[in-house]
DNA sequence: GTCTATAGACCGATAGAC
DNA sequence: GTCTATCGGTCTATAGAC
């Protein structure tokens, strides 16, 4: 299917972009050019900039929920399941602090100039809050979607100020520590 | 002076269009608009919107000096000090979940389209982070920095959240919860 | 110092030939 | 389905009258 795929490059071509200079700094122009698709026939598969962009909210969706997914096949315990979460973040450590976050990314560039994008955008950190209050639940823990919360936001925190430091190290030593009181826990950790 | 006077508006309306919908969506005409000034004597004042961007950066820096200041002013224990930074935080959670972090934003947009200036917003962080290290330090903490990229990374990443999801409570429920363990800290806190 | 007018480039989006 | 040509609008920045 032809179709298809140059509709697959023109989402692939504007997630990418999203994340490197963010979604309202791409034109369709660039996007068209990086997708290899002639300029004006963008409008053959999105009738506007915003359906692209939910396109784009989308990829990125299923894209972690596949991760998700992954994880929950890789390990029943409800440990292992969060450092891998943790770890994923470590590994990319490099381009989340060149870049920041993509999620956190498009949320902040799409609730600016389209609230219901920006709230689509948002459901994926909801996803995620919610994947991890499963874990921590299972580990009988009191309160699991505060604790899912502030594991999420700690890598949300560490990504912020990495990017804006340029130092993927301090994201790396942040998720190494999350990892190591991951495995050793304290009462209320 | 009514030369200060214009320049200052400028800059004011810059700010405030930064944070509500970020500096690269904000344009001149807008920014003039909102500070009153004709559109075209913007030039009088700022040779590009750079260094316009530029001067934006310095009034935040300069905010948040300020800020610190007072809360140093207000008390000389350590932790008292850091409980103001949680406490303003939670003080602007309504406006934080609303827009986000002013100064995180401010990093990330401007990270995109000049490294330069980006890197320059990063230092607001930057300055944040050493002075709470210095509160860390006065406790006796281990790490002090350590302790300070924790906290700091703890507020941002709940603005994060709370922006993305909407949800202001979230953010002054972690801000909360950080001054109860900022008052009753237990070993490694 | 102040302001208008406008250049020159680029934007999203459309019309219509093929 | 595919692509070109282009419209109307907005952007940063400049030239120059007052």
């Amino acid at each position: 299917m032809p179709v298809r795929d140059k509709r697959q490059r023109l989402v692939a071509a504007a997630t990418e972009l999203s994340h490197r200079v963010g979604l309202s700094n791409a034109s369709l122009a660039t996007i068209a050019e990086e997708a290899d698709v002639p300029i004006g026939n963008v409008y053959y598969y999105f009738k506007s900039k915003d359906e692209l962009a939910s396109a784009v909210v989308g990829a990125r969706r299923e894209e972690y929920d596949a991760l998700r997914r992954r994880w929950d096949a890789e390990s029943d315990d409800p440990v292992q399941r969060l450092v891998s979460f943790v770890r994923h973040a470590r590994d990319g450590a490099d381009l989340l602090a060149a870049r920041g976050c993509p999620i956190g990314g498009l949320c902040s560039d799409l609730t600016r100039t389209s609230p219901d994008l920006g709230a689509e955008a948002g459901e994926i950190f909801a996803a995620t809050i919610a994947w991890a209050a499963d874990s921590y639940s299972a580990l009988g823990h009191p309160r699991p979607v505060d604790a899912a919360t502030r594991l999420v936001a700690m890598t949300q925190g560490a990504t912020v100020l990495a990017h804006a430091l340029g130092d993927a190290g301090l994201l790396r030593a942040e998720c190494e520590r999350a990892e190591v009181e991951l495995l050793a826990p304290r009462d209320g950790g």
